[in-house]
DNA sequence: CTTTCGATCCGT
DNA sequence: CGGATCGAAAGG
């Protein structure tokens, strides 16, 4: 089965793009070996929104976000975790679509050497603990997702096949203190490796 | 320059 | 429910 890329095109319109993107899959190669997921949870991040990193306007954090889709925005977040985002939207827009969980598919092994965890669920089931199992840093942050070791490709050109269909939920947010009502979640109803947000 | 606080996770 | 841990961004 080839191993086809996500069409950027799919990227253009951020909601959509959080929408389309569940189901396809982020592999990481390294010296280490293959870790690889697929998507099942995101959030739309936009340009009037005061939850975006990017709503005050281009910094040097944000960058990544103003530049044109289908890169990586990888930000550190409460000084030890990092979050990884899939850049959408025309360039010069700073919008994205954070990563918030993924369905383990390779190297599960990798991800709990990585994770320091031995259950499956808690591999990929939030966005820094999916950043840590697939090995990603800062090295990644501005990179390009359709070639080199960090790809994001569609789901029926990886082992594993296409996800089961099941209600579309578009919910609100994770964790942000404002614009706390929009619905920009999104995941598949059922689906056991979306994950549970802490309540706070 | 100083202070604040976060698109989180974990152990208790 | 509190602590870790640090840099970006806001405030003075």
């Amino acid at each position: 089965v080839p191993k086809a890329p996500f069409p950027v095109s799919l990227l253009a319109d951020t909601s959509a793009a959080a929408r389309a993107l569940l189901g396809a899959v982020l592999e990481h190669r390294t010296s280490e070996g293959v870790t690889a997921g697929r998507i099942v949870e995101t959030e739309a991040y936009l340009r009037e929104d005061p939850a975006c990193h990017a709503h005050r306007g281009e910094t040097p954090r944000t960058r990544p976000m103003f530049g044109p889709p289908g890169r990586a925005y990888i930000y550190l977040i409460y000084g030890m975790h990092r979050c990884f985002n899939v850049v959408t939207g025309p360039p010069g827009v700073g919008e994205a679509v954070l990563i918030r969980a993924l369905e383990p598919l390779a190297g599960l092994d990798l991800m709990r050497r990585r994770r320091g965890v031995e259950d499956i669920r808690n591999l990929c089931n939030g966005p820094g603990k999916l950043v840590q199992a697939l090995g990603l840093g800062p090295a990644h942050n501005d990179t390009s997702l359709a070639r080199g070791a960090l790809r994001l490709l569609v789901a029926d050109s990886y082992p594993g096949g296409p996800p089961a269909a099941a209600p579309l939920r578009v919910v609100p947010r994770v964790g942000i203190s404002v614009a706390v009502d929009l619905p920009l979640r999104f995941y598949f109803e059922g689906n056991p490796w979306v994950s549970k947000p802490w309540t706070k």
